[in-house]
DNA sequence: GTCTATATAATGATAGAC
DNA sequence: GTCTATCATTATATAGAC
């Protein structure tokens, strides 16, 4: 709504349509990228008018943002849903590559919520900061801070070395998913995660 | 370059044209995407009509895929100029990363284009794959290639690893440059070619 | 080959009925 | 709050003059 008032009661009718409406443009804008669409398209996909859409969003760029920002809280939600972060290194780093890998490969939402992301990163670079600050930033911490907690590791700069292990498997994401790579220069994702441990791992010994 | 036909007169003019129609085409369409760029805005950055933008390219679509598969050979030429890989490990992998490091960071051009074509990589996987192949695919080859020619690294999967020293670089210039994430979670570029090599080299000891 | 002018369709956004 | 109907603008693409 417009303008809510401090301690109104929510009429669960007006919610259920800006549920609707937030559906209706996440299939939208993922399928399509921001400028392609339109909120016709946006107004039909949620079954409700295009006037009721502008009712209960400024506009194209705040129905824009708000979706991304609800995006971004389930991503958050769903990655530090992940097991926790101790015990032995091969087992764990193992653990680790493999389902994020496999959570990134296997979630076309994911993927599509990249390429918007990224292709609007010009546009809206609040967007893109507010996807690197609530996922990017937390999940590089995450594995920073169990690497400094493994000494036997011998590893100078656990951020910097978080960044590689995040950095290859998202590129890979990146090149065979997203950009449509996998037929021109396949890999099995397990011989990644195998360099990956191999090479974290073994310049401990 | 141009094929000479029989009889054609002026034909320096219209290859003139042509360029011009892409250099206008490149500013517009890396500067906004590819749903948000217009004809219109095409012609006038071009300093032509728009009438003359259509009658050399079929439409908007053949248009933008003239422009990206021209750029991606561009891109190709530049990157494969890179100096041999040859020589002490230490060195060219330092010289390497650091290289390809600072070409992507000082490159607004080059972020443009990822920008630009990861956000329309579900509109044109074609695109997306021909700088797949053109591109990445080479580079992977010719450091996986020079990995391989040094058994002193001992390491197992030389593809793969060069897939993570690509990888951890082009993520880096991701989040730090092209999603805006530098003020977010800086980090110096020396910090992850450390890291890098780190992990790369002392695994053989 | 290149231009000006225009046809035709779609877009973001709003007015007013209920 | 929600709808239908509509406005003003802008888009792709083309016709016809020179």
């Amino acid at each position: 709504m417009a303008r809510p008032k401090i301690g109104e009661t929510d009429r669960s009718n007006s919610t259920d349509k800006v549920e609707k409406i937030l559906q209706g443009a996440m299939q939208e804008f993922l399928a399509h990228g921001y400028a392609a669409t339109s909120m016709d398209k946006v107004a039909e996909a949620a079954g409700v008018s295009k006037a009721t859409v502008y009712s209960h969003f400024q506009d194209k760029e705040g129905l824009f943002k708000a979706l991304i920002e609800k995006l971004a809280k389930k991503r958050f939600q769903k990655i530090l849903g992940t097991q926790a972060l101790q015990g032995e290194p091969y087992i764990v780093l193992r653990r680790l590559a493999k389902t994020a890998l496999h959570q990134m490969i296997d979630d076309p939402e994911y993927q599509s919520f990249e390429r918007l992301l990224i292709g609007e990163s010009a546009r809206f670079p609040g967007l893109a900061q507010i996807f690197i600050g609530s996922i990017a930033k937390p999940a590089i911490e995450t594995i920073s801070k169990y690497i400094a907690s493994r000494p036997e590791l011998n590893i100078p700069d656990p951020e910097a070395t978080a960044r590689i292990l995040i950095g290859s498997l998202v590129h890979f994401v990146m090149t065979q998913e997203i950009m449509h790579g996998k037929n021109i220069m396949p890999m099995e994702s397990d011989r990644l995660i195998d360099a990956l441990t191999h090479l974290i791992i073994n310049c401990a010994e």
